[in-house]
DNA sequence: TATTGTTATACTCTATAACTATA
DNA sequence: TATAGTTATAGAGTATAACAATA
């Protein structure tokens, strides 16, 4: 049963923009399974977390908040709308606001209850003199790179 | 100009997964687009630096080492094989190894390079005293994920 | 003129099942 | 009997272009 992998070098390893995305890739897999209770994905659980905490959000607010574009929106909204978790009202004539049925409430309160309860787990793995870098380092990685992105435009 | 987005509240901001999931994607995009100038995706690229870094390499190890399924990784060699990359040679009946032919080690060269460059400036963004935080963390969120997804066999 | 929502479409990456051939 | 490579296929997530209606 030796395997051969032991003589591998994976120089990849070195590499935190690598390790960054095997670790999302294993804990959104985590993640995903502990949705699979309430038959959501972890996409359209966050567009619910988002709705709960905002309920009257406009669809394109939504959209800039998770960074999905419009186009990916409308069947992720379609879906929880026909599933009876959220509804939509028109705030003008083209802007929707959604929000949470009570079907969906009770579902996003359950989920999040999971969801922290996945997320504290998750802290738990890291030494605990390390958890408080945790955070700044991710948003470092993260909101740097979008700066970088988009630039920052004369309007904003 | 005023963006209603002022008003948001995200739940999401603090779950340390949802930071990792972002962080990913945004880094993801950033690599990708420096690998644009390989014509490489970060896939194929990941790919390109094991073999360099393991030339002979069985397939199937390759697999094991970057986490992809047998079978999407046939078409992900027969790509690069097509583009003249890598060679492959029987081992056995069964198995194959693959190595970079000239072409294939000059743009792995190249592309190792300006990974390189692209990790340091990563590092760079988190603040100094955190450096040093973010491998342990990183290999912390995914590995001991791993253990419990996969537990271990009697067999290892 | 810019924004909102929508349709259609394509691409990347991943997942499963089933098959052949070999160790 | 387990492994290596393959084929076919499906799904999630993301990307762009184009359009109508509205602010």
């Amino acid at each position: 049963m030796a395997n051969a992998n032991d003589k591998l070098t994976d120089p990849l390893l070195e590499f935190p923009g690598y390790l960054l995305r095997r670790a999302s890739i294993a804990v959104l897999g985590g993640l995903n399974q502990r949705l699979e209770a309430f038959d959501l994905r972890h996409t359209e659980s966050s567009l619910l977390q988002l709705i709960r905490a905002n309920p009257g959000i406009k669809q394109s607010d939504a959209c800039r908040a998770l960074e999905i574009k419009r186009a990916n929106m409308v069947p992720l909204v379609a879906k929880l709308e026909a599933r009876g978790l959220i509804s939509r009202t028109p705030i003008d004539g083209r802007s929707q606001a959604i929000a949470l049925t009570k079907a969906g409430r009770e579902l996003a309160n359950a989920a999040f209850a999971v969801i922290q309860t996945f997320e504290r787990q998750l802290t738990e793995r890291v030494p605990k003199h390390l958890r408080s870098a945790i955070a700044p380092i991710l948003l470092a990685l993260w909101r740097d790179d979008c700066a970088r992105e988009y630039p920052q435009e004369a309007s904003l």
